[in-house]
Formats: C-alpha cells, sequence, structure tokens
DNA sequence: ACGGTATTTTTTGCATACAAAATTTAAACG
DNA sequence: CGTTTAAATTTTGTATGCAAAAAATACCGT
C-alpha cells in the first residue's frame, strides 16, 4: 500500500497509530457508525491489538468515537441536536479567538491572513470549492495562532473535529457563498482596526451560518436514506 | 483498603481506572509534575498493565497527564502562562454557558439555583470555605446544566479538570472573597432576568478575578519553593 | 417457513511475556 | 574524589495468550 513505517519507529507506534485513524475518521474513510473491528485494523496498519487499543482510547476521549461496552468501539454519529450543539461551542471558541486576535495579532501575522484572504478571492472567482476550503481553513487556524493561546487552539481543534467528519463541502448555493465571502472581507477589516468585539461577534454569527448550511444538507440526506441514525442498543431483552 | 472491586465488574475496568486516576489527579493525590509509575499504580489499583495504559492514554487526551516518549506519563504541571490560557478558555465556556442559560433556564432550574445561592450565603456568612467551595461548583454546575447543551458541559469540565487539580483553595482574603458574593448575586439577577450578555458579562469577570487570585497564589508558592516546575528533559547529551 | 434455543465462531477485554529503551548502580580511569 | 564508562536493573512499549461476552450459525420444534 501507500504509508507503511519503513524501518524507523521515530514516533511511537500507538500516537502514529492515533493519527493514522484520526485522519481515516476525519476524512470519513471510516463512516459515522461504523464499527472498528480491532482485528481488521490491526492488520491493515499492521500492528498489534494492544497500540490499537490505546489509540481508540484516545481517540474516544476526543469525541471521535464511542466506546460501547463488551461491544468495541463505533465512529460518532451526531445527531441534528449534537451538530447544533457542536456549532454552539465552535461559535463561542471561534469568536473568543478572533476577539483575542484582534487584540494581539501583529502585523506580520494580519499581512499573512491579508494573502490568504485574496487567495480565498481567487478560489471564489474560478469557483474552486476545494481551494476554497482548504484556504478557509488556513485563515481560521491562523486566526487561532495570532490569538496566542494554545489551550484554545487545541480545544478548539479537538471539538472541530467532530465537525470534519461530516464532510459538508457539497457545493452550497451561489448566493448564500457570496455572503459568506463578504462576511470574510469583513473579519479582515475588523481584524485591521483592531475591533476585538466586532471580530467576535462577525465570527459567530459567521458559524451561525455555516450551522444552518450544514443542517440543512444533513437534513436533506437524512430524508434520503433512513438510517438507523446511530449504533443503537437493542432491547429486546425481556427485562 | 477502602474501595476495591469486589466481584461486579459492573463497568470495564480501564474506565473505572481512568475514573480512579483521574480523581487522584485532580484531588493531588498524584503531584503535579509527579511521574506515574505503571507498576506502582497497577498494584495500587490492582490491575495489569493494559486496562492502566488505557487510561493514560485517556487521560493524557484529557489534558490531565502528558506523556513522555518512552519515559511514561507525569501529572500535568500548569506553567503560569498554562494557567492564564487555561483561565481564558474557561471565562470564553462560562461566558457561553451563561448567556445560554439566561436564555434557556426554566423556572425550577432558576429556583433550585436561588436555593444554592442562599446555602452559598450562608457557607459565607459562617467563613466555611468548603461548603462555599462545594456550592460554587454546584451553582456553576446547574447553570451548565441550564444552557442544555452537553457538548458545551463536557468540553467545560474536560478543561476545568485541569485548573482543579490546582486545588486553589486557600483562603482567599476577605475582601475579595466579598466582592466574589456580589457578583454571584449579580448573575442571580441577571439570569432571573433573563439577560444572557448581563450575566456572560458577569460571569467572564468573575473569572478574570478568580485567575487573578489564582496566580497571585501560584507566584507565592513559587517563590517559597523553587521547584524545577516541570520535568524537563536533560539536556547534558552533547549533540 | 417461522420462532426460539443451543452450539459454534468471532470479538472484545484483560493478563502476561518479551524486547528495547531508560535509569540506576558499579567499576575504572584520570 | 570526581568523571566517564560499562554492566545491571528497572521501566516502558508491543506482541501474544486466554477467558468471557457477543454475534453468527445451526438445530429443532411447531
Amino acid at each position: 500500500m501507500t504509508a507503511d513505517i519503513l524501518s524507523l519507529p521515530r514516533t511511537a507506534l500507538h500516537s502514529h497509530v492515533t493519527h493514522r485513524l484520526r485522519q481515516m475518521l476525519v476524512e470519513n474513510q471510516i463512516a459515522p457508525g461504523a464499527k472498528l473491528n480491532e482485528r481488521a485494523l490491526c492488520e491493515s496498519l499492521n500492528v498489534s491489538r494492544t497500540p490499537l487499543r490505546e489509540a481508540i482510547k484516545t481517540l474516544a476521549a476526543e469525541g471521535l468515537v464511542v466506546l460501547l461496552p463488551n461491544r468495541g468501539a463505533v465512529a460518532v454519529s451526531l445527531s441534528l441536536d449534537d451538530v447544533r450543539h457542536t456549532f454552539e461551542v465552535m461559535a463561542g471558541l471561534e469568536g473568543l479567538s478572533g476577539q483575542l486576535a484582534a487584540e494581539r495579532i501583529t502585523e506580520t501575522e494580519l499581512m499573512e491572513i491579508q494573502a490568504l484572504h485574496f487567495e480565498m478571492m481567487a478560489a471564489f472567482t474560478r469557483r474552486d470549492l476545494s481551494s476554497y476550503y482548504r484556504l478557509n481553513a488556513q485563515i481560521h487556524s491562523a486566526i487561532n495562532t495570532a490569538a496566542k493561546n494554545p489551550v484554545l487552539s487545541s480545544t478548539y481543534e479537538q471539538v472541530n473535529a467532530r465537525l470534519q467528519a461530516l464532510r459538508f463541502r457539497s457545493n452550497q448555493d451561489d448566493e448564500k457563498w457570496h455572503s459568506a465571502m463578504q462576511e470574510h472581507a469583513r473579519m479582515i477589516e475588523a481584524l485591521q482596526a483592531r475591533q476585538p468585539q466586532v471580530l467576535c461577534d462577525l465570527l459567530v454569527r459567521h458559524l451561525e451560518h455555516k450551522r444552518d448550511v450544514v443542517l440543512a444538507q444533513l437534513q436533506a440526506n437524512l430524508s434520503h436514506k433512513p438510517s438507523p441514525s446511530v449504533a443503537p442498543f437493542k432491547t429486546n431483552r425481556k427485562a
């Protein structure tokens, strides 16, 4: 296959497996609700069960998988309410991040973000969705960095990872995309002007809009396939 | 000893160990910076290394311990900046929690919080620090519940656990304590009046004050014992 | 054919065994 | 004596083995 450890275990095995599994979850190579079969993953990743199980425990703590007693682990499958709640937290964290960034950003950091923003405008003009999402993530990451709070950054990334697994990158309608771009432009202005509260509010509303788009897509998908939502317990045992 | 599993492994072993270890960390039965010796913990908890190590991985993901490659795990030891950053995130989460609570709290929930507040006034009047902290935590937990966002609650608790390990419950000076009580009273009013933004601001400022108290205590402690802050790498190897 | 039960197979959870790395102790040398 | 080097010990990281639970399959009655 592609990525194999060839001789140099520079990093511990369980750590390597954690990264790899997280990637698989976030990129939907493991679908939400899917069971994580230890034996299958072991030979797929060429490790024994011990480091694999340690990795699974880590991902469970991060909220990417959920542990079912005596029944292993499954990839999280977020309900609509889960998504709402998660976006609510994300909005709070992003808002805080922007607020702090507006207070602490350096000139060079600001210039880099402006550059990324121009790149994003190019991607938007070409309707290049892939580049758009990449640059969008980069800008948000840059703002996070400018906030200069590692605890905030890691908390943000951990919560965000769960949303990433939704893979909500279908082409949103052009009007929404346009207004998202306008919101971004205003954010840059607020950063330039060092207006923490303005940027905070902009980011919160930005995420609320994103949430609405995602929820709409999810509801559309849900009506297509009447999936079993999660892997629930069977209740066929007479108490 | 006290708590031993007597025959009924109602909950999985690794889960049990995780809870127990987390408790030990938060209650400072394991001091910040202390090494987690697997063999010692194994016989202390009467489990093999497998579930213990899984528990340690979980706690590492929660930020309560940090893993040193090939050198095991140590209890986190927060630097002053770590504490600052953590409080900054906590302030954001608490603010959001209060904001949502003010929007969503039910009458019965509000009444329960008011009752807890009166209990806290009693504890303050008696200068009963222990009860004060317990009730304080209960009130904040009740606000969290009233916010009706499980993702927020769990995120909050995870970040808060790291601060708990600081055990900053030395008797603060009376003036600060008094103003903390006044802040609490105003919070209740904001909740009653359903004023999300007011409550949010109050909580943020409340946490900022708490942060200052904690930082002052930590700095005082640091000057007492010139501890090695963390367990750093020895750099006596010539590159 | 269907529902229920028993048996086989698989899978999970935990304990143990072994190898590599780090730490400690001892020895050798200046 | 202190410092460096080498051996011994401990500790960590991973693989494997075993028992219990769950799932799958086969069996049997109606």
